[in-house]
DNA sequence: TTCTTGGATGAGAATCATTATAATCCAGGA
DNA sequence: TCCTGGATTATAATGATTCTCATCCAAGAA
């Protein structure tokens, strides 16, 4: 059975990163256990083990990792606020890449087994969802 | 039939909100063609004709109007990023309110009626979704 | 093993979006 | 027309993220 660290350098090399030990700390961090973690708690974390680490090394690293695959970012978020005065129920397709939000038209969700899954209390009136994955333009430059 | 100015004045009454020039002009440069707008654009159409307006006052009443329902805002978005190690295809529930995020597992998305729907181009190759409602505890304080 | 070098890191400044503050200002009821 | 509380303005403050640049180190070469 490999070590974590040894998982960790294969993983690096694989995706072409130099695997440093600050890097093998963050994403250690992040897999330690399942759930949604920010910067600062990683950086929070982090620091116990690794006291010098910066900030910005935390944001650098995580930015590489979901750039290539090792971690996925919970939800791609546009860097402003973004209003639309169409209220009639639709979705949008967002592209992960440059965030970029168009609409789409029709019924491709199952509600009654989106319900069923819904955690009790959960208010699904007028489920919206956004859809993601990536325009033509980044998936062609990919 | 109505001029936009007494279709907003009709609207803010509903609502119970002040019908101030600034909330008209605000209201009717979202409405005047479909599209999703940010607070920056909306801001530089509205000086057009109320130079002396405020970019407070656009977000001001952005989120008065969202919460009003008047307007949609188009991607719920969490304060900071937040990343996670489950690569494992799932989705994500988002509240639309305090924009807490968890798992939710199961096949409610149909792909063949959304790769249909979805325009030329678009890489759906593992579509993930978010879905927009109201967690348990903001639905009982609505 | 040591050497070399380009990429990685650390500290803090800078930037960008958004919110808070406090002094006017005005919509709408009396 | 007059009052009053909510709305607006200008600007400062905040919070998240990125940038800058001097220093450091991982990893291939010798």
């Amino acid at each position: 059975m490999q070590t974590s660290h040894e998982q960790f350098r294969d993983l690096a090399w694989k995706s072409g990163l130099a695997a440093t030990h600050q890097r093998q700390v963050i994403y250690e961090a992040v897999m330690a256990a399942p759930g949604h973690y920010s910067p600062e708690q990683i950086y929070a974390a982090v620091r116990r083990q690794t006291p010098s680490i910066s900030l910005a090394t935390i944001y650098n690293n995580l930015r590489l990792f979901v750039e290539h695959g090792l971690l996925r970012e919970v939800s791609p978020r546009t860097s402003t606020l973004l209003v639309e005065g169409n209220l009639e129920p639709h979705h949008h397709l967002v592209c992960t890449r440059c965030k970029a939000v168009q609409d789409i038209e029709g019924d491709f969700i199952n509600y009654k087994k989106l319900s069923r899954q819904a955690p009790r209390g959960f208010d699904l009136t007028q489920p919206l969802v956004e859809v993601f994955g990536l325009c033509r333009r980044c998936s062609a430059e990919k």
